[in-house]
DNA sequence: TTTACTGCAAACAATTTGCACTGCA
DNA sequence: TGCAGTGCAAATTGTTTGCAGTAAA
């Protein structure tokens, strides 16, 4: 597992972050948002992200979360990589191509791993399906993780 | 795509529903949901089960039927499936082995299809990873409803 | 100036849980 | 007979939405 853009202490540019909105209207609440999210090193839930967030500015609010989480996804620049006790995991992973994520349940920890679907997508076209889209998840736990028994 | 159980007209015997609930105790209401859920030929979601149900017994609640699937998952009676906007989408797949499902995103059709991440699991543990589940969906539309326009 | 975005609070929907009762083993 | 299972209703929880105000374009 390589070291998380968070821990290398990167920065994501402005213009990125302006990318990442799609278009949308670029506000403070906005980037406070996308850039607190790109620099999590793990998966996190919304409330967590909620919570750094308002480490930065405490008057914005849960729903301008969630609004801005919906927009981020819908331009790539977040990812849904899972989901924990029924709040939905997203991730920042800045890689290109088409990908599949495994994630750590214990810490959370995101590593990408090529698309395995692609044959079995391939057969289900040639049986008559339109396959409209496919998602590949695996979990358990990272290798830091179990070296320190799970916590 | 073959036909499902319940196009054929099949009955889960007696003995195999009493297995399905893993040991638990046999009650007329648990008998009622777990025979209603292996007549669908199609994926469910536990609304659509509930009322399913309660043609057969008015009395069964909700929370019920929650608590048997529950049952009926975790013996490997039912898979869950998928989701369908927030609901969880459950099926029962006499299918035996290891193995996953595409469902039909408009009719809820579904079908199996082989494991395609073992090559994947394989090098996530190669890798210090310790795999403890993974699933992999596919949906899209089945070749009857692409044939019928979507509807 | 226009209207997308925001914050708040209320609404929502799926699921879970507490509790007293029932009936299976 | 004991306790798992049941039904009901209330509670939980993640997420969405309505609305009036604010500010980006």
């Amino acid at each position: 597992m390589s070291e998380s853009r968070a821990e290398r202490g990167d920065r994501i540019a402005p213009s990125q972050l302006v990318h990442a909105l799609g278009g949308g209207r670029v506000t403070p609440a906005r980037l406070t948002i996308a850039e607190v999210a790109s620099g999590q090193s793990h998966a996190f839930t919304i409330e967590q992200l909620a919570l750094g967030v308002r480490k930065a500015n405490p008057r914005i609010g849960l729903a301008t979360v969630y609004r801005t989480v919906a927009a981020l996804v819908s331009t790539g620049f977040l990812d849904q990589v899972g989901e924990r006790s029924g709040a939905a995991l997203y991730f920042r992973c800045a890689e290109g191509g088409h990908h599949h994520h495994l994630v750590c349940t214990t810490c959370g920890a995101v590593s990408t791993a090529p698309c395995p679907a692609r044959d079995t997508v391939a057969s289900a076209e040639s049986a008559g399906y339109l396959v409209t889209g496919h998602d590949v998840r695996i979990w358990g736990v990272c290798p830091a993780c179990r070296r320190t028994g799970g916590d």
